[in-house]
DNA sequence: TAAGAATCGATAAAAAAATATCGATAAAGA
DNA sequence: TCTTTATCGATATTTTTTTATCGATTCTTA
């Protein structure tokens, strides 16, 4: 309630993501109005709950009678999630999921910069996609001449700690961990899991 | 309000995957009991909302002045989670990132049976990691004969959509996309978005 | 030009989730 | 044995989030 940012709820800025995929799908078929009423049946929402989230970003008010306009809408989003401010990231561990998202095409429409991947050992040195695979000990000076912001951890689970150690201590505070073990990081380092088999257990339970 | 599961919080749901990765890791280092207020200290949360997240799903009641017990509480979220019945399931899309994660190893531990991988391209048949690689068209066949329930999407945007149509008609009805892109699914089939690009503009922005 | 339909935004109500408080319990140590 | 301390679980409160309702707006069309 202090600033404008923390007046949006956080169940509102996990959804923004979504309405951006989508709106872009609908972009690109041509469309150029859509309505509350229609993405909340696309996207299996309340039209309600639609209304609200975009009237929280939106810099102009959807028109009675044809809804918001999807160009307009998209870039209110990305301005709104920050998508414009480009920040450089970097993949620890070169195995086969490193090297296939240092490869992965989507980073670019979300601001996201992967400039290059790090390993341990020297046999997987080199690059895949027009991105260069370092040594470990690189990582420091990368680090500090491309303020580098995030790191994505592909390593094995046996050596996650060691290698989220030494990301820290190379000056990165944000990671995106890909082991399925619980990290200990120091108070101001933010962390977050991407478990696929979790995803993958969510889906078929619920 | 009508079932015992339900009467379970989708808040509370969505945790136990993070307390089960915590909890492994305690258990590795041999640690026995675990207090409500530790949990919490360590992964960021309320000790409240740790003890009634707990009570929700353990067999046995914490004790005063100890705690849980690790090994049992495991037991307990593992059995709630339905970690303990197996499910198939097969990856579409057979290029990096498929690869990858047909060799990830992390399924396993989550009663997650990945069996094979699907590929348009004959370049790509074959096997990675003990594991086959077919044509798409034996899709149906493998889905019948071994009973998958859930596919990983990992093939390029454009090919997304078709992708998805293929999967849903060869009898699926659970899809986990790595695909940046809204995908139009009937009622009744189960969706969910794994955005890379997402996870980490989270991580960045928050 | 006026009636009608579709859509929005704002306010209000309901539901869900997080947090605070406090008595009860069981182990540890005097 | 008795007191102290750490911890739990239950109830109550607050906050957050979702959903419902309704008047206002603007385009369409007769």
């Amino acid at each position: 309630m202090v600033n404008a940012e923390s007046a949006v709820s956080k169940a509102t800025v996990s959804r923004m993501p979504a309405y951006l995929r989508y709106l872009k799908g609908e972009a690109g078929k041509g469309v150029e109005y859509v309505s509350s009423a229609a993405i909340a049946k696309d996207m299996g929402l309340s039209a309600v709950c639609v209304r609200k989230d975009l009237a929280l970003v939106s810099s102009r008010p959807g028109k009675p009678r044809f809804g918001f306009e999807v160009r307009l809408l998209i870039e209110d989003i990305e301005k709104f999630l920050g998508y414009h401010r480009w920040t450089n990231a970097v993949i620890v561990g070169a195995g086969g999921l490193g090297r296939a998202i240092l490869s992965y095409e989507g980073f670019d429409n979300y601001g996201i910069h992967v400039i290059a991947a790090f390993d341990n050992s020297p046999a997987k040195v080199g690059a895949v996609g027009g991105k260069p695979i370092y040594p470990m000990e690189r990582l420091g000076d990368v680090v500090k001449r491309s303020d580098v912001k995030v790191c994505i951890l592909t390593v094995p689970r046996s050596a996650a700690q060691e290698a989220c150690d030494q990301v820290i201590s190379a000056g990165i505070n944000a990671i995106l961990s890909f082991a399925p073990v619980h990290l200990r990081v120091p108070e101001g380092v933010k962390i977050k899991y991407e478990d696929l088999a979790v995803s993958l257990a969510e889906l078929c339970g619920a």
